[in-house]
DNA sequence: TCTCTCCTTGACCGCGCGGTCAAGCGCCCG
DNA sequence: CGGGCGCTTGACCGCGCGGTCAAGGAGAGA
């Protein structure tokens, strides 16, 4: 759906984005009807088909906005980091950050993972974002700092901890992101059994 | 919904069971309806109401079912083992090698997990997981095995690795559900920096 | 063979969904 | 101040859903 938009369009097209994007991410893509969306926001239900072709438009634009954002956040704290063990760590640190600061876009993702539509949007991004972190085990073991193995299973393992954690720790428990980020960190590093070495 | 059965019976019901866990898991919840369970069956919608009160039962039935198989595997494979390093490795390797068994059960219990009526049954499951992981945790700091942490943070971390590998790797990708085991395990044992020392 | 319970049929119901559209309002620009 | 385009309204549509039910078949026990 393609329209020219006044400031006031615009606004009215970012209110329904934003506002859609948490009940979906509270109620679920199927209970989240659109009559739903423009009661809650006391309009018509003209003006939702304004500015979408259907439901399913807004809910990838909104899925593909999360993901863009969050890989923006992940390359610019990694941008300037020689070593790639650090890079690794400062991933992790800035997913967990960016995730525990919008929990419903997070929730959002793990919602579309599930829905046939839109689980290949999903995989595509987590692809990606494999791809970034076996880049970093690669290069770590080429200067010997990771002994070898798969990197892309490294790397799906590295992707399992950030979520998971982010999840049952941030969002679940309101723990503190950084404190969260520190174990998972700890945890990805030196594994269970090995006391971090302090420097 | 509780009747008494016949032979006959029993097994119409155990083929809806059946049928409809391998359709929710392919085609998700919303996108499966009764008519698709019935027809797919070849009987008429009448049957479907016989067994079960209503859809919702159904699912939660198989849910339940399933995380009580898999606690069950869990339980018996770390039965007689007294190290609780080794109970941590033997639970996370009877987990990868279960849910690789029935990736349509795993794929139901990921569905569960975004359909608000269900996410409670997932959540109190997954705790359960996580408190049994958490004791041998416990345990091995308490004998020195384990440096200092918290036992929860590191249960929930294993948990995302399990999880996270045998979805992206045994499902998807059709490893080996041991070889992605001793990945795993490797992976939380040493982490990625050390290297495991062999024995 | 009769009978009773278990099982099966499939037309039917009401509902709420995603989506449409003719009509009209109001802001902005000339 | 007027015209037009951007925006809004809300009644309406067809559909497919979960769920119901009166009726009838079939198999086991008497």
């Amino acid at each position: 759906m393609d329209r020219r938009l006044t400031r006031r369009g615009r606004a009215r097209r970012d209110q329904l984005v934003d506002f859609a994007a948490r009940r979906f991410a509270e109620n679920g893509y199927h209970s989240t009807s659109v009559t739903d969306i423009v009661n809650g926001l006391g309009v018509g239900k003209g003006v939702f088909y304004w500015y979408f072709a259907s439901k399913d438009e807004l809910f990838c634009e909104i899925l593909a906005d999360a993901q863009r954002s969050l890989r923006r956040r992940q390359q610019q704290a990694i941008a300037d980091e020689d070593d790639p063990v650090r890079r690794l760590e400062q991933g992790m640190r800035a997913s967990i950050t960016w995730l525990g600061a919008h929990p419903h876009l997070f929730a959002l993702v793990q919602l579309a993972t599930s829905e046939e539509r839109f689980a290949g949007m999903v995989r595509a991004g987590e692809d990606v974002a494999v791809a970034d972190t076996a880049r970093h085990v690669k290069e770590g073991m080429a200067t010997g700092r990771i002994p070898g193995g798969d990197p892309f299973a490294v790397a799906h393992a590295v992707l399992g901890v950030t979520n998971h954690l982010t999840r049952a720790l941030v969002v679940e428990r309101g723990e503190k992101p950084d404190d969260v980020a520190d174990a998972a960190v700890a945890f990805c590093l030196h594994g269970i059994l090995a006391r971090p070495t302090t420097p």
